[in-house]
DNA sequence: TATATAATTTAGGCTCCCCTAAAATAAAAA
DNA sequence: TTTTTATTTTAGGGGAGCCTAAATTATATA
């Protein structure tokens, strides 16, 4: 095929905000996607006239642009990507809202049809699938997407319940005395490289990021 | 700090081949620098100019460069970012090897410092760490890396032995019918949307992918 | 040491992506 | 409908990264 060449990530950002900025049926239009992009309106015009050479876009001089159905189809696989990976960062990682966001507009460019899949695969296709493996033998009911992470994996300031404790009937024994057992809510303070500081409503509590690991957090 | 703006990827490939060609004290040569990065001799000299203008490398006109301490402080990050990539890719999602590395090569231009911390987190720091929290129930010794997949998150040609099979004591029954249960080993044949097509010491079977998720596989 | 060969750099050219300023067009107001 | 205003495009410029060809410098050989 001709074109098929891999697309720049300006260029699949440009397709991208076509896309977001296509509600209805209309045209989009130069200004607007120059507001939205940060970029100046000739560099816009630029862009989509180069993604118009390419056959991604139908552009017409001063009456702004739509996406061929090639065009929709590039935009499509993008969002896809972004939304898994950012589902990954926020879901997995625990990630915060904004960076995660960030990241995975950077991210949506590089994967490969592959990773994409065997991400999805690892997200679980329906959210419910896959974060049986995660939370199988931890009997919580899922009902939306997975939000289930150890400890050591929040952020500061990340308030959570929690959901179980692994193993260790000593440790179960100490974090209960803390306050820190099943149904009971905290939030994580502070946390430097090893050491996690934790607020519930029985004061402050320090524990290691190996403890941290063990006790899984439903977030929110 | 002055030149504190974030590199580009081809400034930070530059400096991470750089890196790997410095194995011993020696300067590093731009013809092997433009063998290894697939560049024109023309190409590597002015991009190591111009990380030399940078302060990242201690360039002196035909005669080399090797990386100053700013330079190793960021070639030491990307390898780490690579290496963690690398590791989820291979390990979490199943990639195979030289996808895995190709895709972590473009991602790791793109981490931030907080989603490198995290994934690292995730992976755990020392390889034991999390896969507790994977494997936690399935009663796994676990001595290295995590390597403990779902049979969906497998390749075509991924051989590997069957540790666990979730729930479902019929599927159990099933599967055993077919020598595919914990102890057994088996080899993803094919793989398409939602048929994965196993084969082990009894012959050919197949299941969809909601059945391979199920079965926990240890790959190698 | 002088010369031939190999490595490196410089010079100049190209594309992509960004810009500003000026010209062209469309839309709104008089 | 004509004029004013807003939008869009064209024209031209700059840096990053890539290239080839020519000049330069270093290295190896005679």
């Amino acid at each position: 095929m001709a074109g098929m060449d891999a697309l720049s990530e300006s260029a699949e950002m440009m397709i991208k905000n076509i896309n977001e900025l296509a509600a209805d049926e209309k045209r989009v239009r130069t200004s607007d996607l120059a507001s939205k992009t940060d970029l100046k309106p000739a560099t816009v015009t630029e862009m989509i006239q180069r993604l118009g050479d390419l056959g991604l876009v139908d552009y017409e001089a001063y009456h702004g642009v739509h996406l061929t159905k090639q065009g929709q189809h590039v935009a499509d696989v993008i969002e896809h990507r972004f939304n898994i990976l950012e589902r990954f960062l926020t879901e997995i990682l625990g990630v915060e809202g904004n960076e995660a966001a960030e990241v995975a507009c950077r991210m949506e460019h590089v994967l490969t049809r592959d990773v994409e899949h065997k991400l999805t695969t690892f997200l679980g296709v329906d959210p419910q699938k896959e974060s049986e493996l995660f939370c199988h033998k931890i009997n919580i009911e899922e009902n939306g997407a997975p939000k289930y992470l150890p400890l050591s994996n929040f952020s500061e300031g990340k308030t959570g319940t929690v959901k179980l404790i692994f193993e260790d009937d000593e440790l179960s024994k100490i974090l209960k005395e803390q306050g820190i057992e099943p149904g009971n809510r905290l939030m994580l303070k502070k946390r430097d490289k090893n050491i996690y500081n934790v607020e519930n409503n029985q004061g402050n509590f320090s524990l290691d990021r190996d403890t941290a690991s063990k006790i899984i957090v439903q977030n929110v």
